[in-house]
DNA sequence: CAGTATTTGTCCGTATGTATC
DNA sequence: GGATACATACGGACAAATACT
């Protein structure tokens, strides 16, 4: 007959009207809330409470509050760095294993080579094109890291996914955190590298072509090959299913 | 040579600090922070700050604090909530598209469907199966969608992958949210109830017969007939890449 | 270009309801 | 049930920062 109830504080009334008027389109990106001392009025509630209100909007990148600024807080467009952040801690205190995430960044990147492969343009095309280059000339290792990420970052894009690419940047940040270790000590970085640049000019070829299958098939493959090594041999059987067709 | 810098306000070094200690592990789900007056003494700030730098933390869903608990704040365990909310609010801002979440969720339940029918286990086959069986005898709608959910949450937990896991949920939240005024008319809900269950019949039968790539191929389609009717024309056409093989 | 007014950022003090021991 | 410590919320205050005249 009743159900149970949880106390509502102040700041979060506060909240809620606000985010209710920008999503209902009366404040939009661009536009400016009141100052913090007439919210303290049209809510009646302090400043304190207004402003942990403030903060918490602030925090889920909806507005944004400058000192001095008497047009008050600037209500922002809609942006997916706030998934990015929840998703990042999501993907860093679930504990999981190394295995589960090379695995979901395998069906991630193969999808992600699937549709790049048959929806890019030609100007994304030939930001993949450049990336390859400069890893192509790189003369010291980050260099050629950063063109690495560059490179996937640009096939992510061509998707056109708010979702692939949020998700591809945020589980590769977190599987080259977990084996960073590895990498560090590696002797045989010269051969990693150019093992990297077949593999990236294969998938490029396969993506010109429009061959999403063989695009997807390659991009899985490499991974596999690139970190299948970090895994205890117990766990490889968990990626080998996603190497097929 | 220089980059552009942005004042840090002391509450974001705060929030940065418990942010570092949660994910550091000094600071265990279960565990508590100092209290407020503790913090501010430790932090060399005010009362305020620490609590916007709460606020903020709360938001996210990393802690709870109560009124008094002389424990102090709660850590709270990671969970998908703030997934949800972030990912929501972009779904509401439309700068993300329901065909781009349809997109993405073909993608993950198809890799999902992939990998439960090579590493199901007999029982986790038995609770999708059970599933189905709720959903067959179902005589409201509310009770046959809960079934729905069901069965979608015992295949994406088969996977064993906790990204799939979560991801699956909360995108299927969020795009039964963005169509639920849709479905809330539908006149044909007993012609969408038999599809249903025949496509779902269908993949449990590929699952069982662990032919993985067939069964992902079902998911994908019925997803793909299921949710095209509410895209536009237009958009329908970044759906059907991920329909072939 | 400088001055002024306003706003935010931060601090302190206080009263009140609440959870734990 | 009482004592204690806590979070919540309020109000006032000052300095730094910004926009506008």
């Amino acid at each position: 007959m009743f159900s149970p109830v949880s106390p509502v504080r102040a700041y979060e009334r506060v909240v809620e009207q606000i985010e209710a008027a920008v999503f209902g389109g009366q404040l939009p990106p661009g536009s400016h809330l009141p100052s913090e001392r007439d919210l303290m009025t049209q809510f009646g509630v302090s400043r304190s409470t207004v402003r942990e209100a403030l903060r918490v909007l602030q925090s889920n990148g909806m507005i944004q509050s400058r000192a001095g600024d008497p047009r008050g807080p600037l209500v922002l467009a809609a942006s997916p760095v706030a998934l990015h952040k929840s998703m990042t801690r999501l993907a860093r205190t679930s504990s999981m294993s190394l295995g589960e995430l090379l695995q979901f960044r395998m069906l991630l990147e193969g999808s992600a080579y699937l549709l790049a492969a048959q929806l890019h343009t030609a100007s994304q095309l030939a930001e993949i094109s450049a990336a390859l280059d400069t890893m192509t000339t790189a003369t010291d290792y980050t260099a050629f890291s950063d063109a690495d990420v560059a490179f996937h970052d640009a096939v992510a894009r061509a998707t056109q996914n708010t979702m692939i690419i949020v998700c591809s940047t945020v589980v590769r940040g977190v599987v080259l955190d977990l084996i960073e270790d590895h990498l560090a000590h590696a002797t045989d970085r010269q051969a990693l590298m150019t093992r990297y640049l077949k593999h990236h000019t294969e998938v490029l070829e396969a993506l010109r072509a429009r061959n999403g299958s063989l695009a997807s098939q390659l991009a899985r493959r490499a991974l596999y090959d690139s970190y299948a090594s970090y895994l205890p041999e117990a766990d490889r059987a968990m990626l080998t299913p996603l190497l097929e067709n």
